[in-house]
DNA sequence: CGTCCACAGGAATGACGGGCGG
DNA sequence: CCGCCCGTCATTCCTGTGGACG
């Protein structure tokens, strides 16, 4: 039996996971602890829909991992359940769909209207989307899902006009749910859409550590198998989660990711130690993927630090770093980026966490930074490792 | 106590590419 | 389809500065 025979044995004998996508970011389960409120909140403004009338739009804000657009599919699940294909649904999610004629593209398309992808003005998608909804003659609430993205990236002006949509139709209605992260997006909206985007607004705050135990106690029990769980490990999720502003995604990542550990492991038990872990690998993997991702010039200077540290050079400086950094451009024949632009990136690798960089002053000698690598030479290894244009380089 | 190093980091400007509106 | 505009990356030029040294 080779190894991966093994493999795929320790995972068929494996009692740990009843239903892995229970822990899915995107999974919706049949109860959300903590959020009745939120649930009620929605359910009485979406009511006017079972008879057909138009809902108020609804504005829901929160931090990430709140439990926003669980909450907008839960009831928009139970609602349609009700009153079956009389209304339709439209969920549009701004992060992938950040263009203005995507968002209408993404809309008309669940009215069953073909949209190309490229080529229509924005006013002519949204000519065929009404026309789509006037002949379905139905109410739609459509969930604009991240709608801070496409705020930023591309303005408000798909938003005004959904809102002012319904002064154009007569034989259909649309309500709209706009979900955001930031919370001060509505500085940025027009007072127009902002007043009658958010008619209505429900408040996700984030979890306290308690509730954050209570679901993933919930979820697991739909996850696991019964028993599995040490018993320390929910808590430790919890808490590691609660630390960064109570994301119940992020404590669910933990949970499965452990999960995964110890079935790779070949374990019977998830235990704490997985968790820890799988806090690892996951930072880990952000990591290496931010590098991986980073432009040539910025992965230089990357790895121009490390050549440094490496050979023991106590304080790295902007100055040391950019003579380093020339150096390697020479032998890949790349052509150098300035001093200053090199700073920048410095300063973009500093914000990313990949590097440690602080003003000081070294008197007669000058003012700069000192720079250190604040990441696992495995890590940036791994990261710097793929790029085919950095191979052959003198690391020594 | 003034100088002056080695940059930090702001402002203006240019090159480029991709999307939008007409 | 084309020109325009806008955001991003990069250069150029610049002013500012903490503190060791003389």
């Amino acid at each position: 039996m080779d190894i991966l025979d093994e493999l795929f044995q320790k995972m068929l004998e494996s009692r740990i996971f009843k239903n892995r996508e229970a822990l899915r970011p995107d999974h919706v389960p049949e109860t959300l602890p903590h959020r009745e409120e939120q649930i009620l909140k929605l359910a009485g403004i979406l009511a006017p829909a079972l008879q057909g009338a138009r809902p108020s739009n609804v504005f829901m804000y929160g931090k990430p991992g709140t439990g926003k657009t669980a909450v907008a599919k839960y009831v928009l699940r139970r609602l349609n359940a009700k009153v079956g294909d009389k209304v339709a649904v439209a969920y549009v999610n701004c992060r992938e769909a950040d263009t203005n004629y995507r968002v209408l593209a993404d809309l008309s398309s669940s009215t069953g209207v073909y949209v190309p992808f490229t080529g229509l003005s924005t006013a002519e998608v949204l000519r065929r989307f009404i026309n789509g909804l006037e002949k379905e003659g139905k109410l739609m609430i459509a969930v604009l899902d991240e709608i801070d993205s496409l705020v930023k990236k591309s303005g408000d002006a798909v938003l005004y006009h959904l809102t002012r949509i319904n002064e154009k139709l007569s034989n259909s209605k649309m309500a709209l749910i706009g979900i955001t992260n930031d919370l001060r997006l509505t500085e940025y909206l027009d007072p127009r859409v902002k007043s009658s985007l958010s008619e209505e607004e429900i408040v996700f705050p984030p979890y306290s550590y308690e509730e954050l135990k209570d679901i993933l106690e919930a979820r697991a029990k739909e996850a696991f198998y019964p028993g599995v769980l040490n018993e320390g490990v929910i808590p430790l999720c919890a808490a590691l989660a609660a630390r960064e502003h109570g994301d119940a995604r992020k404590a669910l990542d933990l949970l499965r990711v452990a999960g995964e550990i110890a079935e790779r492991e070949g374990a019977t038990k998830v235990l704490e130690e997985h968790v820890k872990k799988a806090q690892r690998e996951i930072e880990r993997d952000h990591v290496v993927d931010v590098i991986r991702t980073l432009p040539v010039h910025s992965k230089l200077v990357v790895l121009s630090t490390y050549v440094l540290e490496r050979k023991g050079v106590r304080e790295i400086t902007t100055g040391e770093i950019y003579a380093v950094y020339r150096k390697y451009c020479k032998e890949i024949g790349v052509e150098p980026l300035t001093q200053r632009r090199v700073s920048d990136l410095i300063s973009e690798l500093d914000m990313l966490g990949i590097v440690n960089a602080k003003v000081i002053s070294r008197g007669r000698y000058g003012r700069t930074r000192r720079i250190r690598l604040s990441i696992s030479e495995q890590s940036l290894k791994e990261g710097l490792g793929e790029d085919t244009i950095l191979r052959g380089l003198s690391i020594a």
